[in-house]
RNA sequence: GCGGAUGUGGCGGAAUUGGUAUACGCGCAGGUCUCAGAAGCCUGUGCCCGCAAGGGCUUGAGAGUUCGAGUCUCUCCAUCCGCACCA
């Protein structure tokens, strides 16, 4: 019977359906193991091919414990609400929920044929209102803890679209739709405190089992930084300007201040500044350049000077007071204290505009003279000079003893900073959750601004159909434009109220959808305590580097806060977490529509099978990094099955025969090979290492087609080592032995150390660490026999003629080296 | 610019974590089968010199540590991901 890929994958998929095989069981007495990917959002593109190369991986590991005895908890949902779905509504005036129901259907039909062991049975979809009445719920917790609150924000204005964009429609500089210009303007947001918890985000990594360079992003991201805030006096006012630092050991080499354009100090103190009108050139004139280009290294630096002069109390020198658009508005107090000696940007500013540059650092490199060139500007390490008290000191001792000294004289405050900040919680769009407040006319809440909470038993506010769904040119969003729904009641005082028509942003379903699998058809409570017992925490959770800043840091605040509600069992809602890499075109670039090399996983199931497509996204290269596309690989992986189900053919015909006995040390090769494969599958699956994996399993297939004699038992396991890989063709093979129940109920193999040794191992043979030869010997040949033997070797001896061992290095069972002069 | 990562044959990659670099797969070449082709099977395949035996070189570039470096250290270069309203 030839390899049918079609009959056989329809076949298993609809028994796996039928009998609800991969079901999670609430009331199991095995250990519980939650393996999560990250839900997909059902873009009207389909399934990208990258969805399945996660949702393989933990497919077979979630396979691989269910057959080691655990209750395996694999969900699935969508993650619906947001951008690419709302404008593909309004250019096709379709409504949002429409398509989104289509592209769910889709993306359903495509991760069926691939037949991943979902738990079909708790999907969950975040445009659902029974599922988004618990993210509004739970986003009024936040609200009354007093960790939601508005504050104006800058947005991207569209002058001719006359809408608020997302930075990603910005594209340089300009509209993504129309190609007009932009201008940013500042909006009242609705903003959630995720800085509040900057600190146990960060010392609760400990605590996780997460890839290191996850940590390390996610340690960056929050950018910890332990500094101090000083406060310079102005000349000739009664005001101050304070500034942030983390290196106050320089302090006696600042010769002037920046301030950013859009600093506090500039909005409140704009009207004392003698050269206000050339700052408010300035000021409108970088109004509308990125965060990301303002901080640029190596950037032409531009300023305006503001004619007022801070006193250093420190030296009393007079530093000048700039406001230049380097400095940024958002990182510690929007102000700078300029040491052009020893910072690069500040020494750009300073040469750029004439400012004096003073050193107070000797570098590693000893050059204690003036610093005019920016190869001379030290910032990372040395010792203190010109600097009165601190001269000698390291410049770490220095900044802790300038510290004491500005705190004990009252010019400053340590201060902790964070690059984290906090989350802008409101968007101006349609496609997501409403925000579940009204604004009270007669004057409810006044602490909260007038804001007041819809009432629980009023929940969800369901998103109300719209004309339109284009954001109105007021900058509100399409909401703001239904009346009828706007004008509610005040839930406290019965008066007149507004609803609030902001909605909130994708990131809001995706921070909680993994508590709401664990019991996803409850209307009474967004999880009950006992499900979220039961399967909390996440065991192991898998997903996109890309998410490793935002989704993956939301999400940890969010579960946390709803901890200290007493509303979750764990504090981290993730105990592991790993990341795949990015599946890049043919070609090594992006896959895009508009590039058309996007690959079709639809047509190549149908061609080649889901096992082979499984398989080769497991093969094609190392799990945590891009690679390209390569559908001639997928060629290679179909001939591995086919030669697999040539073998399989061959040992149902043979007379059934006992195992291989193990004969001596290792017994026969492929009982031998089968055992070294039982180990390198099992520990590259646990390790992620998917690929090795797979050519595992191609070696011990190639060691079957040559072995004269392969037994049922062999076979079966090889067919158990492959089925988390392949578990159509697995289970089919798997019942051709003879078996009744699923593949899956079986128990995963174990290797036998004894079996799996090597008899004779092939040993190099080196003169001076040059390979002269090789002997095939024991393992654990004893050092003076190793020795013999390598000499008694021709070329070795050709190489050792005339010298003298120095040393002889034996490495048993790898390697000999003779170092000779 | 800042933060995180990566760099090995013609291509995707492997390397027991300092011990025979190039496993496995693709591609290519030769053979077998065939009227012919396809598929399958067998053999070979890092580069240079050599009929061969063998020798030299090789893991982005350059230096260093070591009996021994793809792996450790330093400098440089290139590529990818993220940068807060894409998901």
């Amino acid at each position: 019977m030839p390899y049918d890929h079609q009959a056989i994958e329809k076949k298993w998929q609809n028994h796996w359906e039928e009998t609800g095989l991969f079901y999670a069981k609430n009331d199991s007495p095995k250990e519980k193991f939650y393996c999560l990917i990250e839900f997909p959002y059902p873009s009207g593109a389909g399934l990208h091919i990258g969805h399945p190369r996660s949702n393989t991986a933990l497919d077979v590991i979630a396979h691989k414990k269910r057959m080691e005895g655990k209750n395996v908890f694999y969900p699935i949902g969508w993650d619906a609400f947001g951008l690419p779905t709302e404008n593909y509504a309004i250019k096709t005036k379709r409504k949002p929920q429409d398509v989104t129901a289509e592209n769910i259907a889709t993306f359903k039909r495509q991760l069926k044929a691939l037949g991943f062991s979902f738990d079909w049975s708790r999907e969950v979809n975040t445009t659902d209102p029974a599922y988004y009445k618990w993210t509004q719920w739970q986003f009024l917790q936040f609200f009354k803890a007093g960790l939601a609150y508005k504050a104006k924000m800058p947005v991207n204005w569209c002058l001719s679209c006359k809408i608020s964009l997302a930075n990603e429609e910005v594209v340089n500089g300009r509209c993504e739709r129309c190609g007009g210009a932009i201008e940013k303007r500042d909006k009242e947001q609705w903003m959630i405190a995720i800085t509040k918890y900057a600190d146990r985000l960060l010392s609760d990594l400990d605590t996780v089992d997460y890839l290191p360079k996850i940590k390390k992003q996610q340690q960056e991201w929050i950018g910890r930084s332990e500094g101090i805030n000083i406060r310079y006096p102005v000349e000739g006012t009664d005001i101050e300007v304070e500034i942030f630092t983390t290196r106050p050991d320089t302090n006696f080499g600042a010769t002037f201040i920046a301030v950013a354009p859009d600093s506090k100090f500039v909005r409140e103190h704009i009207e004392a500044f003698p050269e206000r009108v050339e700052v408010e050139r300035y000021v409108r004139e970088t109004a509308d350049t990125s965060d990301i280009d303002r901080g640029a290294e190596g950037r032409k630096k531009t300023g305006a000077f503001t004619g007022l002069y801070a006193t250093n109390p420190l030296t009393g020198r007079r530093m000048p007071i700039w406001v230049a658009d380097f400095t940024l508005g958002n990182v510690g107090t929007g102000a700078l204290v300029g040491v052009p000696g020893h910072d690069m940007r500040d020494f750009e500013f300073a040469t750029a505009f004439g400012i004096d540059v003073m050193r107070v650092v000797i570098g590693l490199d000893g050059d204690a003279s003036p610093i005019t060139r920016p190869e001379q500007v030290q910032e990372e390490a040395g010792t203190m000079i010109n600097s009165g008290f601190l001269d000698g000191m390291d410049i770490h001792a220095a900044t802790q003893a300038m510290m004491d000294h500005m705190e004990k004289e009252g010019w400053g405050t340590r201060t902790v900073t964070y690059k984290l900040r906090d989350w802008v919680f409101s968007r101006q769009r349609y496609w997501g959750e409403p925000i579940p407040l009204v604004h009270c006319e007669d004057g409810c809440s006044p602490e909260n601004g007038g804001w007041v909470a819809i009432r629980d038993e009023d929940l969800p506010v369901v998103l109300p159909e719209v004309e339109h769904y284009e954001p109105t040119d007021s900058g509100e969003s399409p909401l703001a434009a239904i009346e009828d729904w706007v004008k509610t009641t005040c839930p406290f005082c019965g008066g007149p109220a507004r609803r609030e028509t902001d909605t909130m942003p994708n990131w809001a379903g995706s921070s909680w959808y993994f508590l709401r699998y664990a019991d996803p058809h409850n209307d009474q409570a967004f999880a009950s305590k006992e499900a979220l017992a039961q399967w909390m925490p996440v065991d192991w959770y898998n997903g996109g580097m890309e998410h490793t800043t935002l989704h993956l840091l939301y999400s940890r605040f969010w579960n946390k806060f709803l901890y200290d509600q007493g509303l979750v069992p764990t504090s981290e809602p993730y105990a592991k977490r790993t990341s795949h890499g990015l599946i890049l075109a043919e070609d090594g670039t992006k896959m895009s529509k508009s590039k058309g090399n996007v690959v079709n996983p639809d047509s190549l199931v149908a061609e080649y099978g889901a096992d082979t497509v499984r398989l080769y996204l497991m093969f094609m290269g190392p799990f945590g990094e891009p690679v390209p596309w390569n559908t001639n690989g997928v060629v290679g992986i179909r001939r591995f099955l086919e030669k697999v189900w040539t073998v399989a053919e061959r040992v149902k015909i043979e007379a059934s025969t006992p195992p291989s006995p193990p004969s001596g040390r290792g017994g026969d090769s492929l009982t031998r090979q089968l055992h070294k494969a039982i180990k390198k599958v099992s520990d590259d699956i646990d390790a992620l290492k998917m690929n090795t994996a797979v050519s595992q399993l191609m070696m011990l297939a190639n060691a079957m087609q040559e072995a004269s004699l392969v037994s049922r038992e062999t076979l079966a396991t090889f067919v158990q080592l492959l089925a988390p890989f392949a578990p159509h063709a697995a289970e089919e093979l798997w019942q051709g032995l003879g078996h009744t129940e699923s593949v899956f109920l079986s128990s995963w193999p174990m290797h036998n150390p004894e079996f799996a040794k090597d008899e004779v191992v092939e040993v190099a043979i080196q003169v001076n660490g040059k390979l002269r030869g090789t002997m095939r010997v024991m393992p654990d040949l004893p050092h003076d026999q190793a020795r013999d033997l390598a000499l008694a070797e021709e070329n070795v001896a050709k190489h050792m003629e005339g010298k003298t061992v120095a040393k002889v290095v034996y490495v048993p069972g790898r390697l000999i080296n003779f170092v000779v002069r």
